[in-house]
DNA sequence: CCACGGGCGTTGTATTATGCAACTAGCCAG
DNA sequence: CTGGCTAGTTGCATAATACAACGCCCGTGG
């Protein structure tokens, strides 16, 4: 019964509801690390040695917001940032043993909240949304 | 090869990816409507006659947020509030004409682009995608 | 070698969303 | 009627963010 449209419509809502509480629940999850830092410092330790433009360009956020950001990690020692001796335009980032720790720390309680609400869930369902997800993303990322 | 620790990493990651871009997107697309304002709305379209308790909780908004939201679509000339005759305390919200004709509006522009987005996805998963995230959100939506 | 254009990042400024706390108004049970 | 509860509003503070102007460094073309 579900039409494509409705499909589409459903996606768009419940993104968005998604959207909405992630930042409250990361909040009251972890109140050091807002959801933005989490979600950065996430992507920097897989990307060991990115720059701010990249992050900007990923989550299509303003280069001084990324900036500001990176300054407050790097205040609370979570990152470090290394000029690229290539070009010292560039800085890349890296994290530090404390943010290494840090992150970890909130992972733990973000992935005890989200296993048990998905405790139920039957792990090809998960693989299944998992990769809905990532093909979602990876899907026109830009605003054009 | 994901195991279900992994899988539920990569949902919370990319959900968060997503929420971080859904903001802007809505911003560009209808700078009008906020995404929560759209949202709201959206919701209110739906439930005809609910309360701003109601957003609160299903958003997990303070209700003063959810208060001045309204404040503003109400402004707009989008919604009325109808007093429940029942109990003066509430407030039953029930969108205008004009409200639902912006919603409609931005619904276009929105489905449009998620449509593009979605295009070459067949419709089996976009289902299967929606039914995933009806189900998440679902879930725990309380911040116990 | 030097100047210019462009990319990377920072800082100043303003806006906006949001939460918390205190408050008002209306309901209901004792 | 009074106390306690619920719905919603408002004052206040904070945090996230965008935009614009700037500084720094790169490479290229004269």
């Amino acid at each position: 019964m579900p039409s494509r449209d409705q499909s589409v419509t459903t996606i768009q809502r419940e993104l968005t509801a998604f959207a909405r509480r992630a930042r409250a629940a990361a909040a009251r999850m972890h109140p050091e690390l807002s959801l933005v830092s989490f979600t950065l410092l996430s992507h920097m330790e897989d990307q060991q040695g990115c720059r701010a433009t990249d992050l900007a360009a990923y989550y299509m956020l303003d280069k001084s917001t990324i900036s500001r950001q990176i300054a407050a990690l790097e205040k609370l020692g979570f990152i470090e940032r290394r000029t690229d001796p290539a070009d010292h335009r560039i800085q890349l980032l890296h994290l530090t043993a404390a943010g290494t720790e840090k992150l970890a720390e909130a992972a733990v309680l973000r992935r005890h909240a989200f296993h048990e609400r998905l405790a139920d869930w039957e792990e090809g369902d998960l693989e299944r949304f998992a990769a809905y997800l990532l093909r979602y993303n990876s899907t026109a990322p830009d605003g054009s």
